[in-house]
DNA sequence: CGCCCTGTTGACCGCTCTCAAGCGGCGTGG
DNA sequence: CCACGCCGCTTGAGAGCGGTCAACAGGGCG
């Protein structure tokens, strides 16, 4: 585990790795004591039950939020890209734990400090309480989807959704950082319905697979379709925290 | 609808109709322009799409925030007690519809005024800001039970959910304020498999129902088994009863 | 080459949905 | 007072989607 402190955020912001949002956010770090941490894939950030000392800041890579059962099953809650904030919990200790998805970089932040700073910093404030809010409005999607929706349905919108958290325009082609089995328990689904339904996503010509971690958008339209059991809704920001 | 300004806040905390939440949320709104608003069973305070004018304050009664497909798909997001705050948007329309479950009262506090009074007052706004973080940790908990849980681990989840709202202890009887479809539409169910489940929790002596709105818990032990989602725990003792 | 890990495919089963009928409380009106 | 209809809820029969269990495929790596 790769410990540093406030130069590394320079660093990673001077090397253009870190989006606008988070780099937003780290501006206001040299007023706290941010500890920068790296993480190899599969390591837990937090556990559930740990004291909620810190929040989090996804600098570089994907970060899930997970919640098993004692028997087993598995829940994943969230995904979170480089700028998105985690960990915040309204009681001392944490209710999910956090993964690094895949090799990641996390800004740990005191809570203390942090809630110091929300009261005597108006805009950080705001951009702490857009994030969680941001978390709320992409938790309605993601409930709908889980309790609603058919596993087609599903994926589509898993994919749909990842498109667009992309920079830009939406791409024709989104990397899937994580593995099968995360998918299946961010959709509540099981791995092998969520194979079942790339393959028949393909055999409909809505997507191609050229590998398994790579998925090629054939036709936005339909798969924007089968995504949107909610066409009314408008788009949401591309920078929702799913 | 019955409109009127502040010093309705002030008849309802002197009748002690407000439960003590809400009255330190409101304690706050003397800066503010709180409008208090009655509503009756089924109306809507606000709809999916409507520009975020307001945040919300319950203070009597229960509501829901739900969101419905073009098609006709229902889920509700969360049920809304006295003290809860809801109608918090990343976004300047509303995402979800928050309608009254039965007759109720709730405070509309300008979206603006409450932005700058949460910069301004840390205490008020850590009261939103713990209301915001807890209605995430509820999601989590929700999401996991929709995801991941049978008919039957969800309706008990949701009755001992309910239990645990209560002030003080833990009761042995629980009012559903809200009919079957809306219990279906939270726990991601259809209405008949509501029905059957509590049919089947009664057979198993679990609970009973003296009428279709009353849940009499007689087996605290086993329907805390089944909420926590825990099929390998061992029978806890009948006897204990929180 | 052979092992391991991840992902895919197949066969079968069961939980929940769908469609439909029946029930019971309550308010209305004769 | 009872008859009637409405609405919310329950119950039943059958179907389908996704879960479960199991075998197989393919890529990475020692």
């Amino acid at each position: 585990m790769n410990v540093a402190v406030r130069p590394r955020v320079q660093a990673l912001r001077q090397a253009g790795e870190v989006l606008d949002l988070a780099d937003v956010t780290t501006s206001f770090f040299p007023y706290s004591e941010a500890v920068i941490v790296s993480y190899a894939p599969g390591q837990e950030v937090v556990g559930e039950g740990d004291p909620t000392d810190n929040y989090f800041l996804v600098m570089r890579g994907v970060f899930r939020a997970v919640k098993v059962t004692r028997d087993g099953r598995r829940q994943i809650f969230a995904f979170y890209m480089p700028g998105d904030m985690c960990g915040l919990e309204p009681d001392d200790t944490h209710g999910l734990t956090i993964e690094a998805v895949n090799a990641g970089t996390i800004a740990a932040l005191s809570r203390q400090v942090c809630r110091a700073r929300m009261g005597r910093d108006p805009q950080f404030n705001n951009a702490v309480f857009d994030n969680v809010t941001r978390a709320l409005a992409c938790a309605v999607d993601h409930m709908t989807m889980v309790g609603r929706s058919s596993a087609e349905e599903r994926l589509a919108w898993f994919l749909w959704m990842l498109g667009g958290r992309a920079r830009g325009r939406r791409p024709a082609s989104v990397e899937l950082a994580m593995q099968r089995q995360d998918i299946a328990d961010y959709l509540g689904l099981t791995i092998e319905t969520v194979s079942r339904t790339f393959t028949h996503l393909k055999a409909q010509g809505l997507v191609a697979l050229p590998t398994t971690r790579r998925v090629d958008i054939l036709r936005p339209d339909l798969l924007e379709r089968l995504a949107s059991a909610d066409r009314d809704a408008p788009i949401r920001s591309a920078r929702a925290v799913c």
